[in-house]
DNA sequence: AGTTACATTGCATACGTATGCAAAAAAATC
DNA sequence: GATTTTTTTGCATACGTATGCAATGTAACT
């Protein structure tokens, strides 16, 4: 029932004065190793621990980083979110969490102003330029997770990602390699950097193969629609697609499960399908979903060294823009390559 | 570029105290509309944001509760962390994320108080009863999520669990009536409460229609000792089981794949198996998988509500242990029972 | 109008810590 | 041993806010 104990208390009972406890609890001060142990021993006893608020009161620094993050649905974040959190408490930092629909995001930033985080990492909805400015104006970081900022930067506001562009690259090649010549493509939600990045990548790699998207529909990063979308584009057995892009892991199981039990279509037999993230569960034996990496260990490690990079220098740098290389992780959810350069 | 302003700053703008701007931004505190409408727009201004930790010191209340988990691997913890986080926003409370191996759950807890937390959630690693003496020094109200104290219930540590029991008979029952003989059980870590209950309410169940458990092996709620366990169980084709109950959906997933593309087994013609959490994944399409519902909001609800009455009152109120009653969901994965009374 | 009740405001202080500065102690140098 | 240099310690103050208390202003009532 006892109130947690004061440095104040500490002090008191080591006999020495409460600046003492304070320098034995401050790395890099300069203290004696017989006034270590005094405090130390009397620290022991009343199981003080330093109370974070003041100390960030004084320090102007909270050792909080702020995460705001949408839906966990997608399977990819709740990797992210782990990995992340586990890093920066090795650093001695921890994650508060803020959970943003698309419509609370400017009351949201007002509440992260409040507990003067250190930075936010930003795995939600687009930032819009004002917010983005009020995170300048009180020098806070800005990274933005697998996200990059719509067009006019407004503050310094970095961001990580991986290779979308490439990966939709890739992504084409594989799949005209591998002998497809109606290729369907199952978009993200469309404003998103992922989703365009993904399907400029994409085009571009069918163009310099001679080929184009084939069809054409929109999963909205959402299980129901994506579903609707499998439907409707292979609706019709006559000229239907005979592979299909979908812009997310999430979507594509989903899309998978739609054209083998509802549609009846054997993947990757009768189509071949492909996603992007490289969950987890991609790799459960009932999909062997092919689809492209996105590293979470490195693009933490990325986030984490900006992060750091900004705390440690007092002027805020430029902002940067880090693209984390992916690569293909090839399973048995779509049509292979014919060994050998023989083309089908 | 500008620091944060402060109260006193915007006190000067609108030609207050100090003291009226305060009161402006604490509820139930006592304002004149005149006052109220300077501040507010001397506040807007200035972009004014009360100073949380200012605030928690002189309050002694953070509005910050510290969620200890260990891995997000279960999938059943991304939807709990995502409900939690959003239900206690909606009050004005934040979730301050600490990751536990089992190793270093003792410092952890020394970290969570640096930050005065007004409640803990555990999530992970059952709570020793030092540490649970620990927070109840620090009078810092504690619930078990999906866990229960081992026994010699130090402190005032309450918790919220799921009918593990129940639902572990429920399973029996289901198992019975679908007229199998040869019933096994995959179990999780040995020492969790929760295989302790499920795996008691299971055995009991079975003893009740005359049956027991069959076969039995260890997967600890990891995917690859699951994996084996399926090996094990399933290795001689001869006597093995015709069902399977696995202690959680992640290994039940895990075992169901194995059983089918690696054994070449069918679900559930030859073997039935069901799981138990109902994770978002075990209704995909390619398991339909049979599982006990763990209901989240429910659960999350019941710990908001336990955490709150903690919060009111001033005195410690005496631990509680919920239970939420969950609800067996039959899909395709397991022998459905014969309809209408007929008996296999 | 005079008295009482109540709402509003400012003053002063406290929360628990870190840190600049000067004093003291210890170590190093000659 | 005396002086200089370095290390260690205590004193005092500041961080930004909430709140008890007294003072002021305003409404209510006889």
């Amino acid at each position: 029932m006892k109130a947690q104990a004061t440095s104040l208390d500490v002090a008191r009972l080591a006999g020495v004065s409460q600046s003492a406890v304070s320098r034995c609890f401050t790395a890099g001060a300069s203290v004696s190793d017989a006034m270590r142990d005094k405090v130390q021993e009397a620290a022991r006893k009343l199981g003080y621990q330093p109370n974070a608020h003041a100390r960030s009161l004084i320090t102007g620094r909270s050792r909080i980083i702020g995460l705001v993050l949408s839906a966990l649905e997608n399977l990819f974040y709740p990797a992210v979110l782990e990995r992340l959190a586990k890093r920066l408490q090795q650093d001695g930092y921890h994650l508060l969490i803020f959970i943003g629909d698309n419509a609370n995001s400017d009351d949201l930033v007002e509440e992260i102003l409040q507990y003067n985080v250190d930075g936010i990492v930003m795995g939600a909805t687009t930032l819009s330029s004002a917010l983005a400015q009020r995170c300048a104006d009180a020098s806070i970081p800005v990274v933005l997770f697998n996200r990059v900022m719509a067009s006019g930067s407004a503050g310094a506001v970095s961001s990580v990602r991986s290779d979308n562009v490439g990966g939709g690259r890739e992504m084409a090649r594989f799949l005209v390699a591998g002998g497809h010549k109606r290729i369907a493509y199952i978009a993200g939600r469309e404003d998103s950097s992922t989703n365009l990045e993904r399907e400029q990548g994409f085009r571009e790699g069918l163009a310099e193969l001679g080929q184009r998207i084939y069809a054409r529909a929109i999963g909205n990063y959402d299980v129901e629609q994506a579903r609707q979308a499998a439907r409707d584009l292979f609706a019709s057995a006559a000229d239907r697609p005979d592979a299909v892009f979908v812009a997310g892991d999430l979507m594509a199981i989903v899309v998978l499960d739609t054209l083998r039990h509802e549609l009846g279509l054997a993947v990757p037999q009768d189509v071949s399908v492909v996603g992007f993230d490289n969950v987890p569960q991609a790799a459960w034996a009932s999909y062997e979903l092919t689809t492209f990496e996105q590293p979470v260990q490195p693009m933490v490690e990325a986030t984490v060294a900006l992060l750091q990079s900004y705390l440690r220098e007092a002027q805020t740098p430029p902002s940067r823009n880090l693209v984390v290389p992916g690569q293909l992780i090839i399973r048995q959810s779509a049509r292979l390559p014919a060994p050998e350069g023989r083309q089908s």
